[in-house]
DNA sequence: GTCAAGAAGATTGTCGACAATCGACAGAAC
DNA sequence: GTTCTGTCGATTGTCGACAATCTTCTTGAC
C-alpha cells in the first residue's frame, strides 16, 4: 500500500506529453493576440508544415480548442476561428453569472479562508498591472480571480465549465481592447466581491458578483456592438 | 442577392461523416448498458481491432467521450470509463439546477408557446413508457424534456453545457436502475414544472424545476450511497 | 519472503501515405 | 447569358507502421 513516497525528483519532469499542449498554446496565443482573426481557416496540413510535425497532434489540438470554443469544425472542411457575435457574448456572460454566483454562494457557505489569500493576491496583481500598463496580463489576472471562486467552491464541475468558457471570455475581452478607461477600475470593481466573501455573507457575495459580472456584460456587449457598427469586421 | 429560396429539399441530408459518430454511439451504448463498467480500460487498439478499423477514428471518438465526461484519459495510459462517485453525482445535479433553473426562467420570460408542445409530448411519452415498462427509454424521455427547456431558453450556451453533462447524468440514472418504485411517478413529477411554464410564471417555474431536480438529486445520491455500501463495486 | 533491477509484452504518441471529399474553375448545352 | 457538368487542386478522413512509454513478469540479491 506504500504509494510512491516521492522518489526524489531531482530533475523537473521535462514536459513530454506536451506536444499537443504546446500546439494548443501556440494556436490559442495566435487567436488571443489577434494574429488569427475570427472566420480564419485553420488547415491542419498548413499548421503541421509550419511547426515541422505531423498532422496528428495538430488535429488533436484543434479538437481540444473546439471544445474550449475557440474554433469550430465543419465536417470535411476543417477548422475555423470562431466568429464572435454580440449574442454569443451575451449568452456567455449570462452563463457566467449563473455559474459563478452559485459558486461564490457555496464558497461562502463553506470555509472561504483558503480562497481569500489567492483572491487578494489577484486584485493586488490587477493594480500592479494597471500601473505597469499591461492590459493583457491584467485580463489574465481577472480570469484567474474568477477561476479561483469556482475552484474553491467545492464543486469541481463549476471549474470544468468555467475552463470551457474561459478562453472565449478572454477572447471577447482581447477583441475589445480595454474595458475601462481607467485601468485601476478593474481592481476596484472586484473589491466589493472580495469584501462580501471575507464577511462571509453569502447573499451579499452573490449580489456583488452578479453586479460585477453584469456590469462587465453590459460594457462588453456595448463596446462590441459599436465595433460591429463601425464595421471593423 | 437572391439567397437560396428554399430549394425544395426532396432528399433528406444523409448522415455522412458518421464513422466517428458511429463509434461514439457504440461506446456510449456499451457504457450506458453497463457492458463497460466504471474503471474499465478502453484500449484504442483493442476497440479498433474489434470494429475492424484503424485507431484514428476510435481515438477521436474517445476524445469526444472525454469531453462528454463518460471517459477520462491519462497521458500515455489511455482511456478509462469514468468512476462515478457520490460527490460527482451531487456536483452534477447542483450544476443542473444552476443551469436549468436559469434556462426555464428565460424560457418563460420569452415566448414559452413553442416549447410547450414538445414538453407535453415528452411527459406523455414518459407515461406511455411507464405502462410499457421500458425504464431505459423513459430515462431518455426524461433527458429530452430537460434538454428542451435549455434548447428553448434562447441561450445556446445552456444547451451546450447540458449536452456535455447529459451522458453522465444518464449514466448515473442507468447505474441505479429505477428512480421511483412507481414508474408513473416520473411523469407526475414533471407536471408541476410544465404547469408553471404554461402559466408563464417565471418564479414558480424556477421553484418547481428546482424542487423537481432537487428531489431527484436526493433520491439518486441516496440510492447510490446505499449501492456503494452494499459494495456492488 | 521482500524488494530492486531488468527484460518482454502491450499500448499510446507520432508519423508519412493513400483514399474520399470539397470548392473552384472551365467548358458544354440550352 | 444562364445553368449544368466534368475536371482539377487542395484538404480532410483513414490507414498501417514505427518509436517512446508504460505495465507486467521474471530474475536475482539480501
Amino acid at each position: 500500500m506504500s504509494m510512491d513516497p516521492a522518489p526524489d525528483p531531482i530533475f523537473a519532469r521535462l514536459d513530454r506529453a506536451g506536444l499537443v499542449q504546446h500546439v494548443v498554446r501556440l494556436i490559442t496565443g495566435a487567436i488571443l493576440q489577434g494574429r488569427l482573426k475570427p472566420g480564419d481557416r485553420l488547415t491542419e496540413s498548413g499548421i503541421a508544415r509550419e511547426l515541422g510535425l505531423s498532422r496528428a497532434p495538430v488535429r488533436e489540438a484543434a479538437r481540444l480548442l473546439e471544445n474550449r470554443g475557440l474554433v469550430v469544425s465543419q465536417p470535411n472542411r476543417g477548422f475555423f476561428v470562431r466568429e464572435v457575435t454580440v449574442e454569443a457574448i451575451d449568452s456567455l456572460y449570462e452563463l457566467r453569472i449563473c455559474i459563478e454566483c452559485a459558486a461564490v454562494e457555496r464558497l461562502v457557505a463553506g470555509d472561504p479562508a483558503p480562497a481569500l489569500i489567492g483572491l487578494r493576491a489577484r486584485i493586488d496583481e490587477m493594480r500592479d498591472l494597471a500601473e505597469a500598463d499591461d492590459p493583457l496580463s491584467q485580463i489574465e489576472a481577472d480570469m484567474a480571480f474568477h477561476r479561483l471562486i469556482c475552484l474553491h467552491s467545492g464543486n469541481e464541475r463549476f471549474v470544468t465549465v468555467f475552463d470551457q468558457i474561459a478562453d472565449e471570455t478572454q477572447l471577447s475581452l482581447m477583441l475589445i481592447g480595454r474595458l475601462y478607461d481607467d485601468p485601476m477600475r478593474m481592481a476596484e470593481t472586484h473589491e466589493p466581491v472580495f469584501d462580501a466573501i471575507a464577511a462571509r455573507d453569502a447573499k451579499a457575495a452573490r449580489a456583488a458578483l452578479e453586479y460585477h459580472i453584469g456590469t462587465a456584460r453590459r460594457v462588453v456587449t456595448d463596446i462590441f456592438r459599436k465595433l460591429k457598427e463601425n464595421g471593423s469586421a
